[in-house]
DNA sequence: CTGAAAGCGCTTACAG
DNA sequence: CTGAAAGCGCTTACAG
C-alpha cells in the first residue's frame, strides 16, 4: 500500500524530511517544539511522523545530548518485603517525569552493591536512586544520586520519619493502657530499626516497661526459626508486642496463636510497613506505613533537579517524611492485671 | 598529575588512541577483542583504558550497532506478591547475560499494559519480557518478546507447570488421608489459578470430596475482608484447606486460629508460591514453589536467541517448568472421622 | 522561518 | 597488523 518501495522498518527524521521536502533540522524542531518553525508546517510534520510511525532513536538522542533519560535504581533485595513498594513508587514517579528505571539488585551484599552501581553507570544512567543495604554508607560519586532511607552524604537523603513512626506506635499502645511491652527487632545494626525502636521508647518513657528482642541474636543462640519465647513473655505480664516490621509482627501473632493466646483480646500486636497481606489476615494487622509515593516523588524530583544542574545535590535538608498509623484489629486495650483471665 | 591539561571527565576511544599514538579502530579492536591486533599492543591498550578510567558509551554503541543491551520487563503489579520474585530472577538472568532490565508496571490495567510496552519500545529495548495481567493475551509485536505464565502467541511462553504443582498438593493431601478438602482460589478468570485447582482435582479424583471457594465472589457477596466461613466448613468435616496462593493460605490459617481450630493438628493448610514470610510463621507454611531461576533463564535465553536472530521466536514448545513441594508444618494427617477430638 | 553542516563516540568493512 | 573513513540518527549553533 505504501508508495515508497521497501521502506525501512523504522523511519527516521530524514525519511520524514524527504517525504515533506524539508530539512531534518526543521523536522527535529517541529517535533521538539524548540526552534521556530512556521505554524503551517508543524502540524503537517507531526502528522507525517505519526502516519509513518516515527519513533525517535533514544540512542542517537542520548549520544547527542549526553542524557539517556534513564535512572538507575539500586535495591538490596527486590524480593524481600517493602522493596517492591519502593520500586513501584519510584517507577511511577520516574515515568511521570519521563524517565525510565533500570534496576539492579545488590543481593544484600556490599561489594555487589558497588558492582551494581558501576553496571548502571556503564549503561549510561543519568542518575541513581540508592536504597543501601543496611548499615552501608554511600560515598560521594561522580554521578548525581539520591539515597532512600539511610544516612549518606549529608543533603541527599529522603526517608520516612521512622522515629516519628515509632512515636505513633508508642502513643497508640499507651492510650490502650499497655504497661509492659516487648519490642521485636531483627538486627540492631539497622538504622531504620533503631529509629523505630528509639521512637517507641521515647514516646513511652516512664509510661511502660520495655524490653527489646533482637531476632537475629535470638536465632544465633537458639537456631533459625526457633520460637521467640513470646508465650513466656506473656505469662510474665507482657501485654503488647511491637515489631519493627509486619513480617515479625506476623511471626509474633502466629506464635501467640500457637500458644492459645488470643489477639487482640489477651495480647496486642502492632507492626510496621503495611505489607501486602497485612489487611488480609484475621485479625487484620494494625501497622504504621511510610508514604512511599511522597518519598519517591521527592527523591526523583531532587535527582532530576541535580541532573539538570538546577541545584547543588540537595534534597531539602535531608527530608524526613511522616509515617501514618493504620488502625486495624490486632491492638486492643490492655487486659487488667488484676483479673488476668476470667 | 595527568600529562594532558584539563582532561575531559570521561575519556573516549580517541583519548586512549592519542595517548598511545594508535588509531581509534585499533583501540576499539583491542578492547573488544574482535579485529586482529598485535599481541604486544593489546595489553598496553587495556592498561591505558583502565588507568584513564575509560567507560564505553552505551549510547554510541547502541546507535552504531542498533542494539541497546537492555530488555524491558512488563509486570502487572510490582508490589504484589510473587512478582518481586520474578523480577529478581529476571534481573539476575539478564545481567548474567550482559543485559540490563528496564521495568514498567502496568498496574493491573490492560490499557496501561499496552502503554507500558510502548514506553519501553520507545526507550529502545532490544526485547521484552511480559508477565501479562491475568487473562490478557499478548498479540504479536514487531519486537522480540517472551511471555511468562500466560498463554500467548504459541511458542514464546515459559511458565511453571501449575497443573503438575496442583498434582503435588493433591498427592500430599491424599497421602495424609484427607477426604474432604476445600480449595481456595481468588478469581476463576485466572489461568494460573485454574490450572492449580485443576491439577489438585485431577490428582484427587475419587479419593476425596472437593469444594472450591472463590474469594472474590465471596467478597462480592459478603463484603471485602469478610470471614471465609472456614470454621463452618471445618465443622462440616473439611480437614484440609488448599489455597492457590500462600496469601490465601495465610488468611485461612489465621481465620482457623481465630476459631480455635489448631493447625496442623485439627486442620491442614497448604499454599502456593513460598512467599517471603511462609517459612517465618508458626507453624511454617507447607507450599509449592515455582523454579523462578529456571523460568527466568529460559525466558531470557530464548529472548536473546531471537534478538540475535538465531531462532524463530521459539521457547522450546512453550516450556512448562515443574514446581516443587516444600514440606513444612501446616500439613498433618487427617484427624480420624470416628474420634473427632479426644 | 529554514537549511547545511558539524559532531556526539562508536564499530565495521575496506585499503594498505 | 593497522589506519582512514563512513555512518548510525539526532540536536544545535550558525548562516541565510
Amino acid at each position: 500500500m505504501s508508495a515508497t518501495p521497501n521502506p525501512k522498518q523504522t523511519p527516521n527524521l530524514g525519511d520524514i524530511a524527504r517525504a515533506l521536502g524539508v530539512s531534518v533540522a526543521t523536522v527535529s524542531n517541529a517535533l521538539s517544539g524548540k526552534g521556530r518553525v512556521s505554524a503551517s508546517l508543524v502540524p503537517r510534520i507531526r502528522e507525517m511522523a505519526e502516519t509513518m510511525g516515527y519513533v525517535p532513536s533514544q540512542a542517537a538522542r542520548a549520544l547527542r545530548t549526553g542524557k539517556s533519560g534513564v535512572l538507575g535504581l539500586v535495591l538490596p533485595d527486590i524480593a524481600s518485603p517493602l522493596f517492591p513498594q519502593i520500586a513501584q513508587a519510584i517507577e511511577r514517579a520516574a515515568s511521570a517525569s519521563g524517565y525510565g528505571i533500570l534496576i539492579a539488585d545488590s543481593r544484600g551484599d556490599v561489594s555487589l552493591q558497588t558492582e551494581a552501581i558501576n553496571r548502571l553507570i556503564e549503561r549510561g544512567v543519568d542518575g541513581l536512586i540508592i536504597v543501601p543495604r543496611r548499615g552501608t554508607r554511600i560515598a560521594s560519586m561522580d554521578i548525581p544520586f539520591a539515597v532512600i532511607d539511610s544516612p549518606s552524604t549529608p543533603g541527599n537523603t529522603v526517608s520516612a520519619d521512622h522515629w516519628q513512626g515509632g512515636g505513633l506506635v508508642g502513643a497508640h499502645l499507651a492510650a490502650l493502657g499497655h504497661r509492659k511491652i516487648l519490642l521485636i527487632g531483627n538486627n540492631p545494626a539497622s538504622n531504620v530499626q533503631n529509629d523505630r525502636i528509639g521512637g517507641i521508647r521515647a514516646s513511652l518513657a516512664g509510661a511502660a516497661s520495655i524490653e527489646v528482642l533482637w531476632i537475629e541474636q535470638h536465632e544465633a543462640q537458639h537456631g533459625i526459626g526457633a520460637l521467640l519465647g513470646l508465650a513466656e513473655a506473656f505469662t510474665r505480664g507482657t501485654t503488647a508486642f511491637a515489631a519493627v516490621s509486619d513480617l515479625h509482627a506476623l511471626r509474633a501473632m502466629t506464635e501467640l496463636h500457637r500458644a492459645n493466646i488470643r489477639v487482640p483480646e489477651e495480647a496486642t500486636i502492632i507492626g510496621f510497613d503495611d505489607l501486602f497481606w497485612a489487611s488480609a489476615i484475621t485479625p487484620a494487622m494494625t501497622t504504621v506505613r511510610m508514604d512511599m509515593p511522597r518519598i519517591a516523588d521527592i527523591a526523583i524530583a531532587s535527582l532530576i533537579r541535580t541532573i539538570d544542574g538546577k541545584s547543588g545535590d540537595d534534597i531539602g535538608e535531608n527530608a524526613r517524611i511522616p509515617m501514618s498509623l493504620i488502625v486495624r484489629q490486632t491492638c486492643g486495650p490492655a487486659p487488667s492485671i488484676i483479673s488476668p483471665s476470667p
